[in-house]
DNA sequence: TCAGTGATTAGG
DNA sequence: CTAATCACTGAG
């Protein structure tokens, strides 16, 4: 893999405890509200892993909002929050194996809701497929970052486990 | 510390 | 139909 190359399904469909740390120093191409693009560096992540992950959307099981995540890696996981904020997910891991990666900040931008304004994320998002997208991939950049963990924002209702799994990575220096 | 904001979900 | 909840942000 050299850089620039864009991920393709076989990067996605892995566990997402190895997915996550590994995006990591990828970018993100984004076609920008506007019509020019844009590669920014991921620089924090979070993971969420499957139905028993009380933190993950998909503990509730199959629904029409959750539905993506069972979809095999490779596709986007978008959704509203506190009715203002969009989130933006990358789907990981075999087919019916309900897993996404948060993406949290990318340089010099910090905060899951203010990423997607920036990006003009939405519905529409819903469901991309990153393999032949034409407005937004992840491509390679050769770069090995040095990494952080701590646990993930904003789950305290999951419970003392899951709430304590090390699952958010992050750049040292950002 | 806390309000804003509306989709999503479970339940009657 | 109702009502609770929410993977957040910016103002004060």
């Amino acid at each position: 893999m050299f850089p620039g190359k864009r991920l393709s399904k076989e990067f996605f469909i892995r566990d997402v405890l190895e997915v996550a740390p590994e995006l990591i120093g990828k970018n993100i191409v984004i076609r920008l509200p506007g019509g020019t693009f844009g590669r920014f560096q991921v620089t924090e992540v979070e993971a969420y892993r499957g139905a028993e992950d009380n933190a993950c959307h998909a503990c509730k099981g199959r629904t029409p909002r959750t539905e993506i995540m069972f979809h095999e890696g490779g596709r986007l996981y978008v959704y509203l929050v506190y009715g203002m904020y969009w989130m933006l997910n990358v789907v990981t891991g075999e087919e019916n194996i309900p897993q996404a990666v948060l993406i949290r900040s990318v340089e010099n931008y910090s905060g899951p809701g203010r990423i997607t304004k920036l990006f003009g994320i939405d519905r529409t998002f819903y469901g991309e497929n990153l393999d032949i997208s034409e407005r937004i991939w992840f491509e390679d950049t050769g770069v090995i970052p040095v990494l952080k963990t701590g646990t993930r924002i904003g789950i305290d209702y999951a419970g003392e486990y899951w709430k304590t799994r090390p699952w958010r990575y992050y750049l040292q220096d950002t």
